[in-house]
DNA sequence: TGACGTTCCGAAAGCGTTTTCGGTTGACGC
DNA sequence: GCGTCAACCGAAAACGCTTTCGGAACGTCA
């Protein structure tokens, strides 16, 4: 492959100097647009790439975002992961910044890596995700001036940048599909309230038996794990209730699919004696039996979105309040949520 | 936060030269022990973090891999990423490497990435997966001296690094299972042979079926995409063949839960009177009703593997062809294989 | 005591860009 | 024909580290 070109061939070739190639190639003003066209050329033709440490080096920019992985507890919200990083490297790729994926073992490490970006600003800005009601990395990036965008908001994320879906609004309108077929015992199966997200879908439960004109009953108020297991358990806990309800939200599609095993289990079928709704709109519940309804995100580009964001906060073009997105969820309708059976009502007594 | 430490301010401050610093940092051995631990302590006190641009810049290494994504096809492959780069991004993390996560949208794409990459060397080295049988990147990546370990093996990956599982042992085995229990008519539904491992569990289908004394029969092979619905079409073509199949091979999970849709909209029952088995052992499986029987590959680590191999190519401290690992995959017996049904046969004549 | 090694460190030349600061042209107006 | 002003471009100093090379200081051995 012989001796990569670099500012300096391509100089020498044209009799210019190297400072007036290089800015050329990055567009300055203060050079003609004929000298422009022909470093353009002669780069082009020579297969010119920058060196990229070199450039970041002289620059002080490094060109380079990074994700921070959430920590491996889930099971399929991977699923999601993978299109996000995808998304993210790509919108990056689009402007030539690149992404680097951290993935710190626990908080320790969290916290070490934000240091050191700090001090070093090899990274220009982070995307966090998995964000938690009560979460200190908010505060610590605002104080370590990194700039970051987060996937959920947070108690204090009034001044930062973020994208989330309005999980609340998603489970009152999903509590309200129940109610609307006839239900009027309808249970939640949240997730950890630690998570932010687990939090305001349990708000948008309450709220939408509220606005239904039911009441707030607390043992239909269950709270699990993020997994199969956690809603088969959580299930399993409604199940011996007085008073069984007939519909359940569930915080994620997987919990609702451990909560369907357990109904089952029960010898009763989902979306007849018991109707479910999940949340995430994997394409995944389509394909079981029944089918699960659930609420779909319109997250797929979520991966685009916080890379623009981001850019657009490293270069200064935008404020961190100014960049905040809010979407909606919209309800799919598949096979488990159905009206309630008439007459039918299982009580332990 | 102040000028972050550099060098110089350690060397002033011992009274050193910055390069007598730098080596010290860098355990050189003509530093004595007492200056190394000299220079270590006031790094350590002053919080230092060397600059990667210029350390990149000067020593010639990127000490940064990178992993190429799979195009974005297939859909619950992607539980799989997310664990995949968590272990990538962990096992780099240690020796302080970093990964960054390519996404080309076509093989263009990859190639302009490819050729980026062997003239600028900003990455050490790279990752690929979801190989194909005739997969072009093994020849241009050998030919641009490109280090690279690859997930999953190719026609020709005999001088590569890889790590794979065998497929073709994993199906013969599941071959052998079916027929173990009685089942003399076993289909297969594979995935598009343009993978190589699609190709891999063909073969061992074939070879599990000789084995077991049984002929192949070529209306039992079927080929389909990676997906819910592909599996579903396939069952259907399956489903109305003069001599139905009572066994069913699928190439991966998500393939054999559309295979198991079709079994119910036939008003038959998965696992009664058509068995299945499916491949990749998701825990999702054991959640569905009834629970899927399939081939759990071993490859949760597969992450930190890939990334320890492709860092002692990159240091010249392995040969590709040295740095080659397959796995065996395991049954895991569930609901939906069982002996045939007595008497049970479906035709269509 | 001189030759010869060792051990340890400093000087200096990069690495390939970016970016500031002048300086040289030529045009233009008076 | 002189000053003025754009329009363009070159020189040179960073950026912060690595790495080679040479040399001082000290000991060892004949």
């Amino acid at each position: 492959m012989g001796e990569p070109t670099r500012l300096r061939v391509i100089a020498e070739r044209l009799n210019l100097s190297e400072s007036t190639v290089s800015r050329a190639l990055n567009d300055y003003q203060d050079i003609s647009s004929r000298t422009k066209q022909l470093v353009r050329d002669v780069a082009d033709e020579l297969g010119y790439e920058p060196n990229m440490h070199a450039r970041r080096l002289a620059s002080g920019k490094s060109d380079t975002i990074g994700y921070v992985m959430p920590a491996q507890d889930g099971q399929l919200t991977e699923t999601f992961l993978g299109e996000l990083i995808a998304g993210l490297a790509t919108a990056l790729a689009g402007r030539s910044w690149d992404l680097t994926v951290l993935a710190p073992n626990n908080v320790e490490e969290e916290m070490a890596i934000f240091q050191k970006i700090a001090r070093t600003r090899h990274l220009s800005g982070l995307v966090i995700s998995r964000t938690y009601s009560d979460d200190p990395r908010f505060r610590i990036l605002r104080e370590l001036d990194i700039p970051f965008v987060s996937h959920g908001r947070s108690n204090d994320c009034v001044d930062t940048a973020w994208i989330d879906v309005d999980n609340e609004g998603a489970f009152a309108e999903m509590t309200a599909h129940l109610a609307s077929l006839g239900h009027r015992r309808i249970a939640h199966i949240g997730g950890p309230s630690l998570y932010n997200f687990a939090r305001q879908r349990a708000n948008g439960w309450r709220r939408g038996l509220t606005e239904a004109g039911l009441a707030v009953t607390p043992e239909y108020a269950e709270t699990t794990e993020l997994s199969f297991e956690g809603g088969r358990a959580a299930m399993q806990r409604l199940l011996v209730l007085d008073d069984v309800p007939t519909g359940v939200c569930c915080v994620s599609d997987v919990v609702a699919i451990g909560a369907m095993q357990a109904i089952r289990e029960a010898g009763l079928r989902p979306g007849r004696e018991i109707s479910i709704i999940g949340y995430d709109g994997l394409d995944l519940g389509a394909w079981l039996d029944p089918p699960l309804t659930t609420m779909r995100q319109p997250l797929q580009s979520a991966g685009r979105m916080l890379a623009d964001m981001l850019i657009k906060l490293v270069e200064g073009e935008k404020q961190p309040c100014d960049s905040q997105e809010l979407f909606r969820a919209s309800l799919v309708r598949r096979g488990t949520a159905n009206p309630p059976v008439e007459g039918w009502s299982m009580s332990r007594r």
